[in-house]
DNA sequence: GCCGTTTTCGGCCCGACTGTTTTCAGTCG
């Protein structure tokens, strides 16, 4: 198995232990170390090879031998027993907002509820009411739980529920008596997948803000509503029309709190014990309200002054892992994060040549709108016939057309390129001489998804090994949500690149994210270049780079220096043709 | 189940809200 797999089993672990009222702490063990083996950067296999498993925080002997057991076998009796005592409807169960392991293995316990239907009916003949911590109320909200299930609740991606908090803050500022509003929580630290909304807002008086927020017209559903903190279903439309359902939560603290409850809402949590441990160390103690001693409390403006009065320089929502960012913060040593200003052009975008919506023309027009220098553009190569590939004819005529436009344009530029497919054996989608026209290639996996992790390890490699390769494009294939990434050792293609000096991509097609930021921090540290890209088919998609790919970037710890794009037009050109001219063993991994 | 410069036991972040209770347990973030 490889770590995201062991990763899965690890958390349904824990719930299955939930369910059985094991300890929470015990449980929680199983919850952290899956997190731990999501954010390793390394291959887990070669981590285990190493004897360094139990060396990860958060993993100590007993966790070492079962996740050893589960990566080399695929198999854990441990799990298997687990599993098969436990009914799986009571999985189900605990989906229902409310509901928790207690409440499911009481229901399970008296009454023999293992699954939502048995629930449901039990709910309709009274039954649960009638039991013991619960009663009409509970029994209320799981019909209606039952009923709403799937409609909300779930991860949606970062720009849906972007997307839902930019028309709910505008919605909010209307209120009077706001003084400060932000948005919090994991959409805040900008991770690729988001479950709730989190608001917070500082104010005089919460009761009429609490109220505004409950009637707001995108609110489905009010979950809870206190004196200072509301829970709702919201139904919003997305950038690309679609209707999106998720839970927001709205907190309201005054003015002197805002600082700290900010800091608590956006996380992680993982980051929030951390700091909180360090306030213990100094002999304070950090909460959502105030940092404070045994006599005074730390007065703090800001988030920078809470950081600060725990020796700590300022660290960037996005850096909010617990992934060593305090160890660095302490040290002096965060890196000075890439900005959204930082990129001067993109790589990767398609045009009607291909599957893209948009001439070359509009796609220029649209690039230099924005402020871009140069735009490369990366049209599909001829097997992908489902996207209008351009044979190597109609690769000469775009180029002709890119050279006509390229000699009109002042202080812009367009470079050529492509994105290739890599072919199932890892041979690329053009002959040399097609691909010696380019300014620029981009090798992307668009087929064969399935093969072995070997065969698409070596696949990848050997593409990317090839001279004219430039850079890789969405390294996993993954759609989030939607498509796992395929098999792939990523760790051994990002030493590839390494050698080669070839580029990885973040697509920034906020479906992909794909390098994603765990394997940012490696690329980085193996001192691969990375380039944002937004993919774009269309013109308002190069935004993407900016918005989403930023993101990415600054997850991953990225400075200006690590990203290709960042370049000004006369460094591009020249790292570009630095790269064409390299003299590279051909096709060798 | 993990962890340790209060170290092999006894903590493990902690507060709001809800619905059930009659002072609190469960859930959530």
């Amino acid at each position: 198995m490889d770590k995201a797999e062991v990763a899965a089993v690890l958390d349904e672990i824990a719930v299955l232990l939930e369910l059985q009222g094991e300890n929470p702490f015990r449980c929680n063990a199983y919850a952290r170390a899956a997190r731990a083996l999501n954010q390793l950067e390394v291959n887990l296999a070669d981590v285990i090879r190493e004897g360094k498993l139990d060396e990860i925080p958060g993993i100590g002997a007993t966790l070492r031998d079962k996740i050893t057991t589960l990566a080399t076998t695929g198999r854990l009796p441990f799990y298997e027993e687990l599993k098969a005592k436990t009914p799986p409807g009571l999985l189900d169960m605990l989906r229902l907002p409310g509901i928790g392991p207690k409440k499911v293995k009481a229901l399970y316990d008296s009454l023999g509820i293992d699954d939502l239907a048995k629930l449901q009916a039990a709910c309709a003949a009274g039954q649960v009411a009638e039991l013991k911590g619960f009663g009409p109320k509970t029994q209320q909200k799981i019909l209606e739980g039952i009923a709403f299930l799937g409609q909300a609740g779930e991860r949606v991606r970062l720009d849906q529920a972007w997307a839902v908090a930019d028309q709910i803050v505008a919605a909010l500022r209307q209120c009077r008596g706001i003084d400060r509003l932000e948005v919090c929580g994991s959409l805040r630290r900008r991770k690729e997948t988001v479950k709730d909304i989190d608001i917070l807002v500082s104010s005089r008086r919460p009761g009429p803000i609490m109220e505004a927020f409950v009637k707001l017209p995108l609110v489905k559903k009010v979950l809870g509503h206190g004196e200072t903190k509301a829970s709702v279903v919201v139904e919003a439309v997305d950038i690309e029309g679609r209707h999106v359902t998720m839970n927001a939560d709205l907190r309201v603290v005054t003015a002197a709190q805002f600082p700290f409850a900010l800091n608590y809402f956006t996380g992680s949590k993982e980051h929030n014990v951390a700091l909180r441990q360090r306030a213990i160390d100094y002999g304070l103690k950090l909460n959502e309200y105030e940092l404070a001693g045994p006599k005074k409390c730390v007065a703090c403006d800001d988030e920078a002054d809470i950081y600060q009065a725990l020796d700590l320089d300022y660290i960037p929502p996005e850096l909010r892992e617990d992934t060593g960012e305090i160890a660095a913060a302490a040290a002096h040593r965060l890196p000075r994060l890439i900005d959204a200003d930082d990129l001067h052009g993109v790589f990767h975008c398609h045009t009607n040549w291909s599957d893209g919506s948009a001439t070359l023309e509009q796609m220029v027009q649209a690039a230099r709108s924005r402020g871009f220098s140069y735009l490369g553009l990366g049209d599909h190569s001829q097997s992908l016939t489902v996207a209008n590939g351009l044979s190597p004819q109609r690769v000469r005529q775009q180029i002709a057309e890119i050279d006509a436009l390229n000699a009109r344009l002042k202080g812009f530029r367009v470079f050529k390129g492509t994105e290739c497919d890599i072919l199932p054996d890892g041979s690329l989608d053009y002959d040399e001489q097609t691909l010696a026209l380019f300014d620029y290639v981009v090798a992307s996996v668009h087929t064969h998804f399935h093969q072995s992790v070997e065969e698409m390890t070596q696949r990848i490699i050997r593409a990317i090994s090839h001279p004219r390769v430039t850079m890789l494009g969405h390294a996993t294939g993954r759609l989030l949500l939607r498509r796992d990434a395929y098999k792939v050792d990523l760790d051994a293609v990002l030493q590839a690149a390494a050698r080669h000096g070839t580029m990885i991509e973040i697509n920034a097609n906020p479906y992909r994210l794909d390098l994603d930021w765990v394997h940012c921090k490696r690329a980085k540290a193996l001192g691969v270049t990375l380039v944002i890209n937004p993919d774009a088919h269309g013109p308002a998609e190069l935004d993407y780079a900016r918005r989403y790919g930023i993101a990415v970037a600054r997850r991953g710890w990225l400075e200006r220096k690590d990203v290709l794009n960042t370049q000004t037009l006369a460094q591009v050109t020249k790292t570009l043709a630095a790269r064409a001219a390299l003299p590279r063993t051909l096709g060798k991994s």
